[in-house]
DNA sequence: CTCATATGCAACTATATGGTTGCATGTCAA
DNA sequence: TTGACATGCAACCATATAGTTGCATATGAG
């Protein structure tokens, strides 16, 4: 889980997402050539999303194919993000509360 | 939102959300002594937090007081991450159709 | 077979990051 | 006023990270 969180912090990362966004199964040679960086750095970036269950990747002769995850990338970090959600009412409230600590209230 | 998952990518930082979800509004004293670091090094990542506005700050006194933004920390998240549940079937398609090459489609 | 292409592996470098300590500043309380 | 408490600021350190280059290995094409 955390290393969704490591994996996406990455622009370069959510770069080549992108790229596999806008054109699936992309061979690591083909996603170096559109990155400002050596096609070995490239290929520690895409490890990283491979190891973080971001990228699937298949062999297909001397290529390496990347692939967006099936495991949906957003499931695991909505989770996590989303008992936040559930507390955002309340935070707001305790927030304004705090802010206006000297204002009375009026019933509508 | 490149920062949003730069903050969310530290496991302190996160364990600081979860404070916050547990009791809102605390001071930087207060958080400190459930982190196993320095005052300093939490003042730090709360900093980090804040400019990533996932905490919001109200001093009340000599007190710094935080709290889970009522921006809600989801929203940013959920709007990078839900093009990519847009693809999903077709990602998963274009993979399966990849892994299975030579194997023959029958129709139902 | 031979060569070009595609990738992997390893060593190295610079900078970012997470942590520390020490001291300065500001605010409440006696 | 004086002192204790809460925070901020700055210097410093160790490690992680993102990048590089050079070379080795494997596969497809002629």
């Amino acid at each position: 889980m955390s290393d969704v969180f490591r994996a996406l912090a990455d622009e370069s990362r959510r770069s080549l997402l992108d790229a596999l966004f806008a054109r699936n199964g992309q061979s690591l040679s083909e996603m170096a050539e559109n990155m400002p960086m050596s096609r070995q750095a490239v290929a520690k970036h895409l490890a990283i999303l491979e190891s973080a269950n971001l990228v699937s990747t298949a062999w297909r002769g001397r290529e390496k194919l990347h692939y967006l995850n099936p495991v949906p990338i957003g499931e695991i970090v909505r989770r996590w993000v989303g008992k936040f959600e559930d507390a955002r009412v309340d935070a707001l409230t305790d927030f304004k509360e705090q802010m206006e600590t000297s204002k009375e209230k009026r019933r509508a």
